[in-house]
RNA sequence: GGACGUUUAGCUCAGUUGGUUAGAGCGUUCGAUUCACAUUCGAAAGGUCGCAGGUUCGAAUCCUGCAACGUCCACCA
């Protein structure tokens, strides 16, 4: 091929797709058809937080995937034996609630009921369909690299075993118990729904203070009236003097012409100094009022129903009213008997749905709970700190994982919002009552139950309900490797792994947003921790939220989405992937903007350009051949390059490693651009002889930010003949090369040559025909020069540049580097700006000195700082008197 | 109410056990440009590191208090 014919600019959307065409049809996605360095190389594994199959991706999920694929290429280079699970989630109500929403818009008034439940599950199981291939083409084209023929989703036969095998194993336990308690109940979709979702609204609400009838002895506040018919005691702080009398008595009231029974009862958790310091308790209707009825044994009255109206339990002409309206009914009431003390607005939470936003009630129902807080037996010797048979609750080992450092939560501040989560921790309701998911593997025969996936025979009938989406997901881990056939226990105790759950169980990585840390992360903790007796992931790194330009969510309504399949075709996939990797910190949100897309690409056609001057301009070699080839005849100039190139390399590994990708991609962009774009190749064009060098980082180079910048770099790759086998597979590169002399001593040039170039443009000296030199502190400098003139002419565009023995007193410019260099510029120079110029600098001089002096002669700080830092202050502070005199003199001679 | 996070140049953000004159990109201003790249190159301007104390030889970094913004949890009925 020849490399004249390559085009000026790189042109992503030509190339992309072919280049993940043959990295597709390599197999190496696919772990077991990996080359044999990797085969034989220690697993790593990742399993892809699966996206919910309710339409397409969005960035959110496009910096999961960058991320992701950064550290799977990352650790293929490096030998691993890499397996990235890819996998969708069906995503139970949030997917019912759009299919709905969609048949509802298409014109039917309760698709639910006019479908019935296998039609319904049909059009769902059809939106699914066409959701997960479009999440799986999004995920191509950001070139994910993980194997969509080992595909997995969470409702899908294997999956649906390892729910069902979970189920029965922790009802046998006693951790998955039925129960007729208070759950949040969502009177929109007609189904319940854990605490994690539930939002809180602030709201201003009407706080009525009232007795329930004239003859009752104790006031009470509320701002949910309606609610009180179902109240069966009054509380008050046991300390409260003034009720003291009444604890313990039962008494009956008339309550908006309902009779109720209310027990006085002392309990700590009211707080005397709110209202009137007694609260009218309704178990029913309330979890905090339900503990406290368990506390004391009270009976529990129903007053609301599944479709939030009112039940024949109210009063007397308030069954079937809405709770709306039965409130207003009850207060207005209250007033007419005088039984209404006081009205206030207080601002209150409204609890509302996550999906559908529409106003949560409590209610009491027959449920499914996975209790977290019961002891039960365990079947393994557990997280290297409980043995077969002892006796544990799913909080503590939730708890220990994270506390004993088995798996890492990172950032680390997220771990302190974990323990406070499960410190606060309810017992988690399991059962749903809609119809896509996993359905409840119980059956019924009057009172029997029966726990198992297949029917025990005739006269059973199936538990309608599904499970929770996360039940299903919090097994992702290990349901994906094959759980539960993969899995036993030995008679004392230790876990068995055969097949891939050996092999990448626990996982490297759980890479994903933190908004989900308690819905998913912490449950796939619980279930590991409880099914397998270890931890699902060795870290969890948590990425912060991408948000647009002004640091706003992403929404429809304020219309200002991002969406990755708009900006790939015109930026290139490997820009919108480094724009969401770099410039961000684990944990913390990001803002994006479009404008940052570009200048990546501008970047990914800066390495391609780079790459098409050496191709263009060098001859051609092989990369062994220059391997040969670059140890001998080395300038200054090549081993500043690869003395840098190595310290880039190492500190890249370095870092990727630890999780700081932007970091490293900053680092590798800086040198990219700045070391060897501006300054080397520049040089390059002057001292003849770079092909080795060039042909040695080149290849290297591309190797680092293959993870980064798949395409372009893969591309280069071939089109430059660099390997026999694709960069996807290439060896990551290691070794060291440090010349520390060569480093300083080009830093020196550098400065020299920038103080030419800022001369010629502040005082527009132009051009500059003749530039005189004289080192007066080391002859070591001048040689240097001298040995670089060429380069010094070329970068600084000074054309003619000769040696002088010594400063002469006469010169109109003297600019002294850190090589100490007087510098005599021929030509017109504006003797005023010259002179403010050093003037300012001096001012910027003396106080440093003078600081720097005291710090020096500070014994204490030369005795406790340490002495890289001593010496380091010590040089520079020399180089700056050696300035200032300079400086100095020169301002005499203007 | 409780907790967590953020606050560094006009903007977006780095700054890893406290240590050499606080960095980068974008933007701005000035200048260059047949020579890989105008998706380019060079130079300059721009910061008492939110505020107030404290610890230390030394603080953007550690401690205390305060403020602003943001997020999560709880739900006082």
């Amino acid at each position: 091929m020849d490399y004249n014919d390559l085009p000026k600019a790189y042109e992503a959307k030509d190339v992309e797709k072919d280049i993940f065409q043959v990295w597709e049809e390599s197999g190496f996605f696919d772990p077991d058809k990996l080359p044999e360095r990797n085969q034989n190389g220690e697993p790593y594994c990742i399993v892809l937080p699966p996206p919910n199959r309710t339409g397409t991706l969005h960035m959110g999920h496009a910096k999961m995937l960058a991320v992701e694929d950064l550290l799977i290429r990352f650790y293929r280079m490096q030998g691993r034996k890499t397996y990235w699970i890819p996998g969708t989630d069906h995503a139970a109500i949030s997917t019912q609630v759009k299919v709905e929403q969609i048949l509802i818009k298409q014109g039917m008034k309760d698709p639910r009921r006019e479908l019935g439940r296998e039609k319904f599950l049909e059009e769902v199981k059809k939106f699914a369909q066409q959701s997960r291939d479009t999440i799986v083409s999004q995920c191509k084209a950001m070139g994910a690299s993980m194997d969509w023929n080992r595909e997995k989703y969470t409702l899908d036969e294997d999956r649906n075993k390892a729910v069902n095998h979970m189920f029965k194993m922790m009802y046998e336990d006693g951790l998955i118990e039925r129960g007729f308690r208070v759950v949040n109940w969502d009177p929109q979709f007609k189904t319940t729904l854990s605490d994690d979702e539930v939002l809180h609204k602030e709201t201003q609400a009407e706080l009525v203070t009232f007795k329930y009838d004239q003859d009752f002895p104790i006031a009470i506040s509320t701002t949910r009236a309606e609610t009180k018919f179902g109240d069966t005691a009054v509380a008050v702080h046991p300390d409260d003097e003034r009720y003291k009398s009444f604890v313990g008595q039962t008494l009956t009231a008339n309550y908006c012409g309902k009779q109720i029974t209310v027990k006085i009862i002392a309990d700590k958790e009211v707080d005397p100094n709110f209202g009137t310091g007694a609260l009218g308790v309704t178990p029913a209707h309330s979890m905090i009022d339900s503990d406290m009825a368990e506390r004391h044994s009270l009976p529990m009255v129903q007053v609301i129903g599944q479709d939030a109206c009112m039940t024949v339990e109210a009063g007397e002409g308030f069954a079937g009213l809405r709770t709306i309206e039965a409130r207003a009914k009850a207060i207005k009431m209250l007033e007419e008997n005088s039984c209404l003390i006081k009205k206030e607005t207080v601002a209150q939470n409204l609890m509302i749905a996550e999906r559908g936003g529409e106003t949560v009630e409590q209610l009491p129902m027959r449920q499914w709970f996975v209790r977290v807080n019961k002891p039960f037996k365990l079947r393994q010797n557990t997280l290297a700190k409980w043995k077969q048979g002892d006796e544990a609750t799913l909080k503590e080992l939730m708890r220990h994982t994270v506390q004993s450092g088995q798996t890492r939560i990172l950032p680390e501040s997220f771990q302190k919002i974990y323990f406070h989560w499960i410190d606060n921790l309810r017992d988690w309701c399991i059962s749903r009552q809609i119809w896509f998911g996993h359905q409840i593997p119980v059956w019924y025969k009057e009172n029997d139950v029966y726990v198992g996936a297949e029917s025990p025979g005739e006269g059973w009938d199936r538990d309608p309900d599904t499970l929770d989406t996360w039940f299903s997901s919090g097994m992702w881990t290990f349901s994906t490797l094959g759980w539960p056939d993969t899995a036993s226990i030995d008679e004392k105790g230790n876990l068995i792994k055969t097949g891939e759950l050996a092999a990448y169980h626990p996982t490297n990585v759980l890479e994903t947003g933190y908004d989900i840390l308690f819905f998913w992360v912490a449950r796939m903790i619980l279930m590991s921790a409880y099914a397998l007796g270890e931890v699902p992931f060795q870290d969890s790194y948590l990425h912060g939220l991408v948000r647009d330009d002004q640091g706003r969510k992403m929404s429809k309504s304020l219309g200002n989405i991002l969406d990755p399949l708009d900006l790939i075709p015109k930026y290139g996939t490997d820009a919108v992937r480094l724009s969401l990797v770099m410039g961000s910190s684990p944990g913390l949100d990001q803002k994006l903007s479009e404008e940052k897309i570009k200048d990546f690409r501008n970047f990914t056609n800066k390495l391609w350009n780079i790459s098409r001057f050496v191709l263009q301009s060098t001859s051609q070699t092989t990369v062994e051949e220059a391997d040969r080839q670059w140890a001998g005849g080395r300038t200054l100039s090549d081993n500043w390059i690869l003395s840098r190139f190595y310290h880039v390399q190492n500190k890249v590994t370095a870092l990727i490693k630890d999780y700081q990708l932007s970091q490293a991609g900053e680092l590798l962009r800086d040198f990219t651009w700045s070391d060897l774009a501006d300054w080397y190749l520049e040089i390059s064009k002057i001292e003849k002889n770079k092909d080795a060098v060039l042909w040695h980082i080149l290849p290297r180079l591309l190797k680092l930010w293959h993870p980064f910048m798949p395409f372009v770099t893969e591309y280069i790759w071939k089109v430059g003949k660099l390997g026999s086998e694709q960069l996807l597979v290439s060896e990551w590169p290691a070794g060291e090369f440090a010349d520390q002399e060569a480093e300083k001593t080009f830093e020196k040039i550098k400065i020299l040559i920038t103080d030419l170039r800022r001369l010629r443009s502040e005082q527009n000296v132009e051009p500059v025909k003749f530039v005189e030199f004289a080192v007066v502190a080391d002859e070591a400098g001048r040689q240097v020069i001298e040995a670089n003139l060429e380069v010094i002419k070329h970068l600084s565009r000074a054309e003619n540049i000769t040696f002088a023995d010594k400063i002469d007193d006469g010169w109109p410019v003297t600019v002294s580097g850190s090589m100490t260099i007087g510098l005599n510029l021929a030509g017109a120079v504006d003797v005023e700006a010259e002179k403010i110029k050093l003037q300012k600098e001096m001012e910027d001089l003396i106080p440093y000195i003078e600081s720097t002096e005291k710090k020096l002669s500070n014994s204490e700080f030369t005795a406790k700082a340490p002495e890289k830092v001593v010496q380091g202050m010590q040089d520079k502070l020399e180089e700056a008197k050696n300035k200032l005199s300079a400086i100095q003199q020169r301002l005499k001679t203007l």
